[in-house]
RNA sequence: GGUCCCUUCGUCUAGUGGUUAGGACAUCGCCCUUUCACGGCGGUAACACGGGUUCGAGUCCCGUAGGGAUCACCA
């Protein structure tokens, strides 16, 4: 059987990145086996729906490196792919449940059920539709059903679910689970509005686009023992499971919006690179052995294998994804840095020349987790320092500071050449003759010319700035000390 | 609470009966060094607990404890 996978969102917000995870499984292991990746839009509750949630959605997941082969927009033999599209389906294989004694209608307005579990919840036992009881097919006849339904009363298609029987089914991650049926409830199929359940439409779609392999968060395995039963109804092959664990916030709850950013578009808008998020997100839960951890898509794809997917939950630990982000950015040209860094540059006011902005980019690329943290920690470079690091000075100029400090200025500004060797010998030589360590000077310059306590070499950093700038910024600074500025 | 799922360093994990239990992030120390990083070297740190099975258990089985998910006309 060729394999054939879906990730299928609601339109109801923003990638989440357990979304993410969800989907970028189903990809490798798509792309590993030579599989079809589909997306699907399971919009049925109105309700939710969320204006551009659908095209907010793709685009992160393209982001992402995640392609489709079939789906809205994506073209597709199974189409259409968004289940609005598909209304019409559901009702009619739901007829065929009730026909077959899978399923049956019932009448129950909200207030009633709400009643009936008001009754169990007193009585101590578990919330479920109680057939036996309710306003359905069954306690009604045949005659006044079919009464009910010809005048048009508000109904619903419920799952009959069998007495005392046992549930099993594979999964490819936790092995054999089973559920006895006492415990499943008889899950509406079709709403009073005539749209199906999740639990409708998913299998139904999953049957009808040929899914071969349901891989989706762990959340849904309390509500598989349902799907198994309606593949079991429809006679119908069921698709292999495999329920992924959960990613954690770090007090091990599900990932939520309250402990930090879980929009995919929240990460990228910060400036993660996003072959440095995927790999991140792509070994939560899941790792290809060896002792490196650095890995591209090509290489995930390749090593991907759903068995060795983890079963416990994995927190989303930012610290790592902060370093790993770092990796990645070292390994970018300064070109590419460029590329990310220039429109938040623009939008700081900052406009310098690319061959300028190129080098402060390799002088400082190591030094910065994200492209667009250059813009604050570089800010010396794009104009004079507008403070000065307080404790950085009261520990670097100190008594005698100055006296060491102004003929060394004197003598760089004797260079022939404003070049890295040339400064360095001409400093080396002075403070060889003063005896006096590197540390006493150059913290001394770095705090003139930069305001700051870090920062890249200081002979590197003089040189980009240029001979004119560093002159001005040596008088500056004695003109601002003699003020009481500083 | 019922049901189901889960459990190796603080965190992500490797490990498929015999390992000094490995790696990565974080953390600590040392080295490098004009600062901060990077880099290099090293340290602290884990098989939840209790029973089995076995010559031998992190690995298999059963309990216990802890954690999580789920119990909608939401997905």
């Amino acid at each position: 059987m060729s394999v054939r996978v879906r990730f299928a969102p609601s339109p109801t917000g923003y990638l989440h990145v357990g979304g993410l995870r969800t989907a970028l499984y189903n990809y490798l292991f798509a792309r590993n086996k030579g599989g079809k990746m589909i997306i699907r839009i399971e919009d049925t509750d109105r309700t939710r729906f969320v204006e551009n949630a659908q095209e907010n959605l793709i685009s992160a997941l393209q982001w992402a490196g995640i392609t489709f082969d079939e789906g809205p927009g994506f073209g597709g033999d199974y189409g259409p792919y968004i289940q609005s599209e598909r209304f019409d389906l559901y009702s009619k294989y739901a007829q065929d449940l009730i026909e077959s004694g899978s399923a049956y209608y019932a009448f129950d307005t909200a207030e009633e059920i709400e009643a009936m579990r008001e009754r169990q919840k007193k009585a101590g036992i578990a919330p479920k539709y109680d057939r036996a009881t309710m306003k359905n097919q069954f306690t009604l006849g045949e005659q006044e059903t079919q009464r009910l339904i010809d005048e048009g009363i508000e109904k619903v298609v419920r799952l009959k679910v069998p007495f005392n029987e046992e549930i099993k089914f594979k999964d490819i991650i936790r092995g054999d689970v089973s559920v006895k049926t006492k415990d499943v409830d008889d899950q509406i199929l079709l709403k009073s509005d005539g749209f199906p359940t999740y639990h409708l439409a998913n299998v139904v779609d999953d049957h009808l686009m040929k899914i071969s392999h349901v891989i989706r968060g762990e959340e849904w395995l309390p509500s598989t023992p349902k799907h198994v039963l309606l593949y079991k109804s429809f006679g119908w092959e069921m698709p292999e499971f495999a329920h992924l664990p959960l990613l954690l916030n770090n007090n091990k709850t599900k990932l939520s919006k309250r402990h930090g950013d879980v929009a995919v578009e929240d990460f990228r808008q910060k400036g993660y690179i996003k072959e440095a998020f995927v790999n991140f997100v792509s070994l939560l839960g899941w790792n290809p052995s060896g002792d490196n951890e650095i890995h591209s898509l090509d290489y995930l794809i390749e090593h991907f294998n759903l068995e060795k997917v983890n079963k416990g939950g994995a927190i989303f630990d930012r610290p790592k994804l902060l370093w790993m982000n770092s990796m990645y950015l070292r390994k970018q040209s300064s070109e590419e840095i460029y590329e990310m860094l220039i429109e938040d540059l623009k939008s700081a006011g900052i406009d310098k020349p690319k061959d300028y902005v190129l080098e402060v980019i390799t002088l400082l690329k190591e030094r910065i987790n994200f492209a667009n943290d250059l813009v604050e920690f570089a800010d010396y470079m794009w104009g004079k320092p507008s403070s000065f690091d307080e404790k950085f000075k009261a520990k670097q100029w100190k008594e005698g500071t100055e006296e060491l400090v102004r003929p060394a200025i004197e003598l760089l500004k004797t260079a022939d050449k404003w070049e890295v060797d040339t400064l360095h010998k001409l400093i080396e030589d002075y403070l060889n003759e003063k005896g006096v360590g590197f540390g006493k000077l150059m913290n001394p310059l770095r705090l003139m010319i930069t305001g700051k306590s870090v920062g890249a070499g200081m002979f590197e950093t003089m040189v980009i700035l240029g001979r004119e700038e560093c002159l001005e910024r040596f008088d500056e600074f004695f003109i601002k000390m003699e003020n009481g500025e500083i």
